[in-house]
DNA sequence: TTATAATATTTGTCAAGCAAATAAATATAT
DNA sequence: ATATATTTATTTGCTTGACAAATATTATAA
């Protein structure tokens, strides 16, 4: 015979701050707490979950390190939800991603392969869907990677803001968002690894035939163009390496 | 003429618990700390930093949010480094997204369009890389699917599976870890939509045509099944639209 | 030799309070 | 009366000090 009395939940055996982090975080998830939403005062979760104030504070910095929620002191200040923003999300994602990738998790053949499949998925949509504005702002960068007297740092950034808006010219958010956190944590390690040797004039003229074929609509021009790039890296990817083999060989 | 007595250093505005964090990041991406370190314990780092233990907990939840570290209690605990996981940096990209979604940031069709182009993808390097184990692994999911006693849990649980072994055949981590994390975000919402309307039999016939189509490394077949796919998908979504409409309009 | 108990170490949590920021209310000066 | 300081209340940021809980190591006893 069953004993009905006896029906004990399991035990947690989760730090409190995790569980609060996660309550909180499910609240906002479901709906219950929307952007800019303010969540009661330290004091009151603490009394509200039964526990101390630094633990209600751990579990806040949980939520405060994914950008979830922000705060403020003062009067009127307090924690409140944050509107989701993909840049954020991006640059979260771009952390981890940079992470993995210097660490090791990522070789560069496999980031070189999946930016270019990437790319060649955002001008598709972008020859489509560009616009003016779009087509203005690409063209703003290229003059300035062609401006030889730039230092090297903001040529990558020029380059970086360049493959930014050709997400953007998609008019697709969830390729935005994939395209920001890839370009964004793995431009630094291509530049690294590519950049020194790579002539600045035959990515500038690639980018120009980019930009010249989404001006003409010509998916064909804008693909065979990223191909192009795509192809370059890798053979300054390949040359880098010979190179550090023959210095090893010395 | 300069004071060059007067050179002040910008005065930071930063939490010490993000400033704490951050530098501790930074320690993880150069390298000071690989994976499995042991970090100092909690005093000692609030020695070394001149704050408190408090401080330093929370700057640790914020890296500990991120899952960089790990805390175990006891003597030989303390708190480690993480080995970086591309699963558990997919899981925190699915949580963002996951909001991003249902928060309305992202819309359907976007969703889908990323999902058809990044599907694409994949199977056109899984068409050249797939192994045995992964057409077994396929094949294995698609049994489950026939089995009409399954319920509609079990089927969308499969069909998550079936779609991340389709990225693992593509022998590249980093498309890899941006499917993993697509896929989970995005399916439950697809299925949400979608799932109640589609008939489960068109979908198993997809599979079996994208299995086929890999068995026999053959790209036209795959890809056209992924086309179709999503643009079944697209139907039924449109579908349920026009029924909520109506639903309405009465 | 093995099982058990004591011990030391480290994270987890709590309590109470002061510091700093800041918006609103109040007082002061023009 | 209006504009500008000043005070004040509120809320997060941070500190100190302490105890609880988990757990590996060591010592003890069967």
């Amino acid at each position: 015979m069953e004993n009905t009395k006896l029906n004990f939940e399991p035990v947690v055996n989760v730090s409190l701050a995790k569980q609060i982090s996660e309550r909180i975080l499910e609240s906002i998830t479901d709906g219950t707490l929307k952007a800019d939403d303010q969540l009661p005062t330290e004091e009151v979760l603490a009394s509200q979950f039964q526990v101390s104030r630094p633990t209600i504070r751990e579990a806040l910095k949980r939520l405060a390190a994914q950008s979830l929620i922000r705060s403020r002191r003062g009067p009127s200040g307090g924690t409140f939800v944050n509107r989701p923003s993909i840049v954020d999300a991006s640059s979260n994602l771009s952390t981890s991603t940079s992470l993995l990738v210097s660490l090791g998790e990522f070789s560069i053949p496999e980031i070189l392969e999946a930016r270019r499949g990437l790319e060649l998925l955002c001008v598709q949509h972008a020859v489509e869907r560009r616009d003016e504005a779009e087509l203005n702002m690409l063209e703003k960068e290229l003059l300035i990677q062609k401006n030889q007297s730039i230092s090297d740092t903001e040529f990558c950034d020029s380059d970086v803001r360049f493959h930014r808006i050709l997400a953007d010219a998609t008019h697709n958010s969830v390729l935005q968002f994939i395209m920001f956190s890839v370009i964004e944590a793995l431009q630094p390690i291509e530049n690294m690894v590519v950049f020194r040797v790579r002539d600045r004039k035959v990515v500038i003229s690639q980018h120009q035939k980019m930009v010249d074929a989404l001006k003409q609509r010509d998916e064909t021009s804008a693909t065979e163009a990223v191909k192009e790039q795509t192809v370059y890296l890798n053979e300054r990817f390949q040359f880098v390496q010979k190179m550090r083999k023959k210095k090893r060989a010395k």
